[in-house]
DNA sequence: TACATTAATAACCAACTAGTCATTAACGTC
DNA sequence: GACGTTAATGACTAGTTGGTTATTAATGTA
């Protein structure tokens, strides 16, 4: 066989090489965010994720341990880590609690529910069996945290004799299963359940369907029908 | 070390090497649908589920020629193979059509959405994208028959003056998505989606619940509230 | 310019796996 | 019991990928 290549590249480096310490992690991070959305974690080649973040897969391995690591990265940059203020804006609000829910429903979904994070709640639904340790820290730093942040709120509404005394557990998850649905239904898209002719759901206008159904079963007595239908605002 | 151990097995092969042609596709089929519903289509080594069949991997590949072709099998078998019946039992419907979609959902969840053959639908969701080929089979063999079979009752509905004449598009959804989001409670369970103690939903009582608020929106005029709670039929 | 520091690279390794194929042996037939 | 057919095997191939490491070179300093 033909002498091995000699070490040096064929091509001149140009302006490869660069140093920069500083922009490396949020590059990777947000390469991986994109990669782990689009194929999963499991489908994901962290090598991939080098290449479009511009680095080659050894320097990923200087700013992230494992692939793992880099998805707990993911996840504390993207979700768990805004909980702190979720929580300050909501200890701070003033009107009722149905409105309360409105508003809280309109701004995760301008934040996170359409955003591309969004997709990491199919990836964990999907993969989490499949890696324990992930999904360990996932209940532990994103569901607990969320139905926590909800469970307060619902007791708030209970507190002010807005709400009916409910059983939490059941009541939190009303609140909760039509966001898990509506960002499975996102990006589900160009795969399955897209029978034929695309699914032109308005994600407001589901939000808002739900949440009036929901706040009539909480609620002690009739809400006052809203009437927005596709604005922002729920 | 000592000398590796010789070519012959330490114990003697018993029965093994057994020649039943007949029962082996069948005991595959079993063993993939185990297999792809606990761990998804990737993550699942075509060796285990050899293994779980009691063959070798080689026997496997004489029944089924790829691992995505005993994938198509197992949803063949499972799912797409049993729509003509499924049509054939509702042509013969005789009642209202609220009462015939109350039929169809308590013998849907008896016979598929309580059964394995549920997870494939998170299946399918989560790893779609990966394997087109996959995802375009499962949308013409699985996805495509369900909306015509729920369409069609729905027509049924609106023929016979029960309904008011509605989107279908959207109609569909609406009937689908509770189905949908009851497989995926189901197959998430202790992996994420389970905050600390585990959520005792009962799969009877939420399709009966969601399925009245459907029926309160597709009817031309209030359906008497049905009140049995739990029961087989919904 | 010489030199120390360290960011970045790319070749490499070990483990894994879908699919193949030459070999083995179970079974029916005579 | 000998023999031909073929169900079943398991060693093998070729390709992939998470992670490692020796080497390279960018940058700051004197």
């Amino acid at each position: 066989m033909p002498p091995a290549k000699p070490p040096s590249p064929s091509r001149p480096p140009a302006t490869r090489h660069e140093r920069r310490k500083d922009a490396r992690p949020g590059e990777l991070l947000a390469a991986a965010l994109d990669l782990f959305v689009e194929k999963g974690f499991a489908a994901t080649r962290v090598e991939e994720v080098a290449r479009r973040a511009g680095v080659s897969k050894g320097t990923l391995f200087l700013y992230f341990s494992s692939k793992e690591e880099l998805f707990k990265a993911v996840v504390r940059e993207n979700i768990s880590g805004r909980f702190s203020q979720w929580n300050a804006e909501f200890n701070a609000f003033e009107g009722s609690t149905p409105d309360m829910l409105r508003y809280c429903m309109a701004l995760w979904w301008q934040r996170q529910g359409s955003a591309k994070v969004s997709g990491i709640t199919k990836l964990m639904l999907g993969e989490g069996k499949n890696f324990p340790e992930l999904a360990r820290f996932y209940q532990q730093e994103v569901i607990q945290p969320a139905h926590l942040l909800i469970g307060r709120i619902l007791q708030r509404g209970i507190d002010r004799g807005e709400f009916a005394p409910l059983d939490m557990k059941y009541a939190v998850f009303a609140v909760l299963a039509p966001m898990i649905f509506l960002q499975l239904l996102v990006h589900a898209n160009n795969a399955c359940y897209d029978p034929a002719q695309a699914t032109e759901l308005v994600p407001e206008d589901y939000l808002a369907s739900q949440l009036q159904i929901i706040l009539a079963g909480l609620c002690v007595r009739p809400v006052r029908a809203t009437t927005n239908k596709g604005k922002t605002a729920l």
